[in-house]
DNA sequence: CCGGATCCGTTTCGATACTG
DNA sequence: CAGTATCGAAACGGATCCGG
């Protein structure tokens, strides 16, 4: 409770999860402008907590990639509903993604987004995100 | 999203919803000991989020009690993933309310949470709490 | 008394510059 | 590109004071 607590924590959260962000400069480049000495305390600070793990690469020392553990992962759960209530029921935007989410079926979503995670994915980042696979199978059922 | 990136607006809604807090005094003898200044601050905040309302007594000047507005009440859920979360699946402490509300039915729990902020109590506050009754049901179900 | 304002030393922030 | 160093500005939080 005491990590997402912190708003910066929880939106490093937020772009690992459901934008599938993975490295040091692409979370600096967010939407919400952290600044790198608070991005690396952040990042160290998730790290320690167990809820993400720093993976540098072996061949390229600058190279170094961010990834949820599985106790991350069980944050999933925490971050939809964060969403949910963010929205406040409000319908403005039809081609917000997060509405068409939240017109589908919860477990589903949960499913979906936790299998893609673990597969390196994420909700709506990259080709094979829990979003994409979705929809394709909202358009079977119908 | 931004009230609940505040671990004080955060933890606030948690001492309103699960333990039926009202009154600045009882905020303030919280377990996380959070200023006097801060705590203004962050009721003032939450009061022109429209997440919670002041109503001071018309008998009492002294008297100002906080509730949550529907907006707060919707907050529910999201404090309920965050507990589930918290407890990170760990089984420490038996006699932990919050052990026993995990155990049950997760749409029962959050039905009879937002029935008893509604009638202004909370999930473990008060005789009328949510938790007392869900536990009553129990054992007539048995 | 109780809700809140004021004051003040300390911590944290955030932005830019810089290093390997 | 990943991360440090630095620094002025802001926020914190703890103690104390004030008004109804």
């Amino acid at each position: 409770m005491e990590t997402f607590g912190d708003s910066w924590s929880l939106l490093i959260m937020r772009d690992l999860l459901t934008l599938g962000k993975h490295t040091f400069g692409e979370f600096l480049r967010s939407e919400e402008r952290i600044g790198p000495s608070v991005l690396a305390d952040r990042l160290a600070r998730l790290e320690r907590g167990g809820i993400i793990v720093r993976t540098p690469s072996e061949t390229d020392a600058r190279k170094v990639t961010y990834s949820a553990t599985e106790r991350g992962i069980a944050a999933i759960p925490l971050l939809y509903e964060a969403a949910r209530w963010g929205m406040g029921g409000v319908r403005m935007d039809t081609d917000d993604p997060w509405e068409a989410v939240m017109a589908m079926d919860r477990d589903e979503v949960l499913a979906a987004w936790h299998r893609a995670v673990r597969e390196g994915g994420s909700l709506f980042g990259g080709e094979e995100s829990a979003f994409a696979r979705l929809r394709a199978r909202e358009r079977v059922v119908r």
